[in-house]
DNA sequence: ACTTGATATTGAACACCGTTCATTTTAAGA
DNA sequence: TCTTAAAATGAACGGTGTTCAATATCAAGT
């Protein structure tokens, strides 16, 4: 196949990610990008749409990344807490290997009005999906798997953030490995032994209930 | 005392800190600031520095804030666990009471070329020595108790970004005290139990050592 | 009170940014 | 070749952070 039209999406999304693990979010503008390519600036709100778009787009396929790479750790089918601990070592590992584009993603907000689009749910929901599919043998109840979900999502946000920007070291020096090691075997060790907490108390004395918001389960019907 | 001067760094830092609070870390603009002060923006120059340096005073203000806040809830002299609970739970609720401040905290990251101001080191050390003294009763080894505080600040950081972007609606509606709370009971709630990590073992074989750095224990002596 | 000198403040100017859109170029069909 | 629709352009606009010669302000010395 002859190499792509230097004005197509995949060609500028494929040079924003350029420009975004060399130069973090801030490298990451419409006129450098036309610069690399070589076309006009006005033809990238042609092919794409503005910057928040781009950006967007690439953070999206970070997205994807990460996805993919979650599911290739715990593909084989090994024991649950294994399989947890894998993708969470496959997780320190992409962001490692991409740390400017995933510090991107963490950064980079919408304005207040604006808001993320529907493509970009969809694919975040798919990875957090993976998550959740990965704790499903571990975490039955459906309520205190999603908090469960919820807590490591934000904990490794937290971790790969500090990591990635580089702030960790301010705090330790720890190899995130062993951080994100740690974290999960104390924080999911407990799960089906002796303490209950309170919430768990009260999901196992309520068997059935009503769904909770439908629009929170897209990716799943 | 008469109003402070239009031209002070605590006008200033002031008032660009009801900009972030507004607007986030785009509302925050050298121009912006001189419009409402009606003073020239080169006078911010003279008299703070470039925008880095006015959004990282901002950024050293809501760690001061919630250093304290975080010294306050734990202030009393209650069971060790019940602290750390305390002072996550007014973690949460600071970061609730400045949503737009502190996600601007979190989002800021200086150009890669440039790197963090010894003030700003300072205070941040003092936030996370805060967090390591709460956790001092519950884990005596310094290597372990540094892991653990590292593991919770960053996973803080993660629960409180996803709250404060609006993110976290994303991945579940879950309140935040709820998540906090799980998080630490779980986390934190094993240490001087059955299991021994390779870690806790080295620590321990090591009954004592020299008092840790100095500097890290200002508030308590 | 007047001058002097230092200090504080200004705002025009510069280089850059994202974005628009009238104009030009390109390419395909008849 | 002529026509026409689509694609690409780049000058222009309003915005940004930043600089710096020019100006204004003010305190002290005479």
């Amino acid at each position: 196949m002859p190499p792509l039209p230097k004005t197509s999406q995949e060609t500028i999304l494929k040079v924003a990610s350029e420009l975004a693990d060399a130069e973090g979010l801030r490298g990451v503008g419409v006129r450098a990008i036309a610069a690399k390519l070589q076309i006009s600036p006005g033809t990238l709100y042609n092919v794409i749409g503005d910057i928040d778009d781009i950006i967007l787009r690439v953070n999206e396929r970070s997205l994807i990344g990460l996805r993919d790479a979650l599911r290739n750790a715990a593909a084989t089918e090994r024991d649950p807490m294994t399989n947890v601990l894998a993708a969470a070592k496959a997780y320190v590992d992409f962001v490692r290997a991409n740390p400017r584009r995933w510090s991107m993603l963490i950064e980079y907000t919408l304005a207040t009005d604006k808001e993320l689009p529907p493509w970009y749910h969809k694919t975040l929901d798919e990875t957090i999906g993976t998550v959740d599919q990965l704790l499903r043998p571990l975490i039955a109840g459906r309520r205190d798997r999603q908090r469960a979900v919820t807590i490591l999502w934000a904990a490794l946000e937290g971790i790969a953030s500090l990591t990635a920007t580089g702030k960790l070291s301010l705090v330790s020096d720890e190899d995130p490995h062993v951080l994100v090691k740690l974290l999960i075997s104390r924080f999911l060790g407990t799960y089906q032994s002796e303490d209950i907490t309170e919430d768990r108390r009260e999901a196992v004395s309520r068997p059935r209930r009503k769904p909770a918001d439908p629009s929170a389960r897209r990716g799943r019907a």
